[in-house]
DNA sequence: TGTTTGACCACGG
DNA sequence: GCCGTGGCCAAAC
């Protein structure tokens, strides 16, 4: 990999997601205009064991963890959860309304993370 | 190079 | 408010 794709700024995203916070696929496919949802879950596939990639704070809309399977163990996604105070139950995040962040509530409309890169 | 699949979402019934 | 269907783009087969 030698440019940015948008698996970096998928990745990017998601770095800057609040501690105690979850965001979902559509709200970074849609901030990011991927135009497809799929395409941040492919993303977080391969940053599946990265340790600077926050993916847990990602869950899909319903505010499931539907991404917990490709966790190692699989416990360890809700526990990251827990351990920045978000309460999961039953696979979901509790509150998750609530807690629900939208890249543009601090990125705000014009973000752009590569831009000194050209 | 065509088909299938994927940590999904919006919409209509 | 739940269920089935289409769509979306990219990687793997």
């Amino acid at each position: 990999m030698k440019q940015p794709t948008y698996y970096d700024l998928v990745y990017a995203v998601v770095r800057e997601i609040p501690p105690g916070r979850v965001s979902t696929y559509g709200a970074i496919a849609d901030y990011l205009a991927l135009g497809a949802s799929r395409m941040v879950g492919w993303a977080l596939n391969q940053c599946a064991g990265k340790d600077d990639v926050p993916a847990h704070r990602v869950v899909n809309r319903k505010g499931e963890l539907s991404g917990r399977h490709h966790w190692r163990p699989p416990s360890r996604m809700q526990e990251m959860l827990e351990s920045e105070g978000i309460q999961v139950e039953n696979d979901t995040v509790v509150h998750f309304k609530t807690l629900f962040w939208h890249p543009s509530e601090t990125l705000g409309d014009h973000w752009e993370p590569f831009e000194h890169l050209d």
